[in-house]
DNA sequence: ATTTTATTTCTATATTTCATGAAATATGGA
DNA sequence: TCCATATTTCATGAAATATAGAAATAAAAT
């Protein structure tokens, strides 16, 4: 990855309706949401919303499907990974116990009752 | 984490010269490193810099610690830690599987000879 | 106390980003 | 074809952000 994409993509995510597609997104996993049903969940008009999943795809942090009338949109895990390897690239100065924790905490906790 | 820090640190990051701090501090671990050292590194003049530091400190990416005239600049792996956890938590719609190679792709290399 | 080095704060200008209304495009149904 | 629904594109004014010069602050050395 390039430091261009990086930027985009952080960018993508300074926003808070931009964030707040994202985080919505990442809840719904495969399912995705059609772009209307974003808009109402989060109370946003069309064009703005709009504009903003225009900005969030082309930062590769979603990717979209038309189904008939509507255009479905999903988190872009790919355009994720990459993002954040790049963040965290040699990371520690050669001490792994620094950031360890930092990736055991974003493990997936899908399905476990605690945390 | 509130969506407002997020938003800060994800503002922070979204910006070139801030992203070069922030990458480069990750390579230096609890070393750290010295503003001046990081304006020379990335060619940045000082008070250019230190206005970005400002900002990369209040999103709750790096920590700061003077020592004797120059202030050394630290990644902080535990806003770190929230940041991730905030931007991923929920994921997946109940689908590991999915989220999994995000997480395995940033697991910590550090001292590992190949990939 | 004065000087030197390291970094930050203040201030102004230039640039970027934002949400919106209005219009356009794409799909499906009658 | 004509209409309704779903979404995007365009243009614009308002707000936020970036950079740099100049001055200020902090610590160490003389």
């Amino acid at each position: 990855m390039e430091i261009k994409n990086a930027l985009a993509a952080f960018s993508a995510l300074s926003q808070q309706t931009r964030l707040e597609i994202f985080r919505l997104l990442v809840t719904k996993g495969m399912e995705g949401m059609a772009a209307g049903d974003i808009a109402d969940a989060l109370d946003v008009r069309p064009n703005t919303l709009s504009a903003n999943l225009v900005i969030l795809v082309n930062a590769g942090l979603l990717r979209n499907e038309r189904q008939g009338r509507s255009i479905r949109y999903y988190v872009d895990m790919q355009g994720m990974r990459f993002l954040l390897s790049f963040l965290l690239e040699d990371c520690c100065g050669g001490h792994p116990e620094l950031c360890q924790p930092v990736i055991s905490e974003i493990s997936c906790h899908c399905g476990e009752s605690g945390g």
